[in-house]
DNA sequence: TGTCCACTGGAAGGGAGGGCTT
DNA sequence: AAGCCCTCCCTTCCAGTGGACA
């Protein structure tokens, strides 16, 4: 007699690959040591520790390309504070209250929005919090004010991404936090701000970009060399012993490190081509899996930006597939614009001018899906020469996914263009 | 050398929608 | 709730452009 099988059997009986805990490849998950950056952690500490001596700590602004460690250096921080603070309710350590605030300014990034989250922080009643609207600014802020000074404290307040914050709203807020210390008798506030855009304290008032960068640090790209050490680390973690080929951290750190030595996305790598290792019913990853993450991760990148696009930029992507689908592979503004125009009657839809489809090919373009470059055609008058820089084929399918265009998928253009 | 083509891309402004303030 | 303000998306207008061609 056969066991009863169900279509999971052939997936829960593949070898394991992965430990239990699958996590540890998440560029999420904080290890208990960061190796190569053991300089900044030991620099931000001293920077902080003055708090623990009950002065105000410096404020910094950290600048780093993704995956360079920042947010998990000061994630590792924050824990270390939260450890040092069990350490005092037990008595052992006597130092200053603290309070250690992290904002991400892509979520939050509204003056009122940053100030209202850190004063609810120190606000235990609910019906007394700051609501999310409704308080003129001043008022917030002054709420926050005597909050933090009712009892003496050090607050350092992070700020993620900062630079998304003084694009969407200026440096108002900032302004407001660097001036904070002269209205409170209490207690200290310090700002640790962290950018992977050098370019946006351009952008601030003089004053607060002197206040603001107190201390400046920039961490460096990883290397090959110390991606693979961050790799190692994990993948011992991660993976069952002997299940990883030797040099497969070594594929995925090259990778990684010919794109700006980005730890997130080396870690990316190794995580998906275990997964793909594991699916194909493989005893050991091998660097063939990692190349076929590789693709995997681009797909997906791909598919991801293609589905989020708003419906004017699929139909004038749908346009140019059209178009390259019945083998006309370079087109002008004017091609693309007609055929576009034509779909959009297609659906049932009102077409944009063509100026602002001008604009929309040259987002497409910016995002990578398409490459146009101007170029003029003499009396033929000047446009952009656009092309597909994705597969027809995956971008089409991925275009069939939205329920709006989904009908277009059989319709053939009617014009001809010469 | 001047003309002409088919746009490009900047500027200004309208209007819808959403958040802030009173 | 209503007014104000800002942002985003879009239109309209138009000067400017590179290069083939007469």
């Amino acid at each position: 007699m056969t066991e009863p099988t169900t279509i999971f059997h052939r997936y829960l009986n593949a070898p394991h690959i992965f430990r239990k805990d699958r996590e540890i490849l998440r560029p999420s998950y904080l290890p208990e040591k960061l190796p190569h950056r053991e300089n900044e952690i030991e620099q931000l500490a001293s920077i902080m520790s003055t708090a623990m001596r009950g002065g105000r700590p410096s404020n910094v602004i950290i600048f780093g390309k993704t995956g360079t460690g920042k947010t998990a250096v000061i994630k590792y921080l924050a824990r270390e504070v939260q450890r040092t603070e069990e350490l005092v309710e037990k008595e052992v350590l006597d130092i200053p209250d603290m309070a250690f605030i992290y904002l991400n300014c892509e979520i939050v990034n509204t003056p009122y929005g940053i100030l209202q989250n850190i004063g609810n922080r120190f606000i235990k009643d609910f019906s007394s919090m700051i609501p999310f609207t409704g308080w003129p600014t001043e008022k917030v802020y002054n709420m926050l004010v005597s909050k933090l000074d009712e009892s003496p404290k050090i607050v350092i307040v992070v700020l993620d991404e900062i630079d998304k914050l003084v694009y969407n709203s200026g440096d108002d807020v900032l302004y407001y936090l660097a001036k904070i210390n002269d209205d409170m008798k209490n207690s200290k506030l310090s700002i640790i701000g962290i950018s992977n855009d050098l370019k946006f304290m351009e952008f601030l008032d003089p004053r607060v970009r002197s206040r603001l960068s107190e201390e400046k640090m920039v961490f460096p790209p990883y290397n090959a060399s110390e991606l693979k050490d961050i790799l190692e680390e994990r993948a011992r973690l991660a993976f069952n012993p002997g299940t990883v080929d030797e040099g497969v951290t070594a594929v995925c750190a090259a990778l990684a490190a010919q794109e700006h030595g980005d730890a997130r996305r080396a870690l990316d790598l190794l995580r998906v081509a275990g997964e793909i290792a594991e699916r194909s019913g493989d005893r050991r990853v091998t660097a063939n899996h990692v190349y076929a993450a590789k693709d995997k991760i681009e797909l997906d990148c791909t598919a991801e930006t293609i589905k989020t696009l708003p419906l004017q930029s699929k139909l004038v992507l749908m346009a140019i597939i059209m178009h390259g689908e019945q083998g006309r592979n370079r087109l002008t503004t004017g091609e693309v614009y007609s055929a576009y125009a034509e779909l959009c009657d297609f659906v049932g839809t009102k077409p944009l001018t063509q100026r602002r489809i001008t604009d929309l090919i040259s987002e497409l373009d910016m995002l990578g899906i398409i490459n146009a470059k101007v170029k003029s055609f003499g009396r033929g008058g000047r446009t952009k020469e656009i092309q597909s820089s994705v597969s027809l084929k995956d971008a089409k399918r991925i275009l069939m996914q939205d329920s709006d265009i989904k009908e277009i998928g059989d319709y053939r253009l009617k014009q001809t263009y010469l």
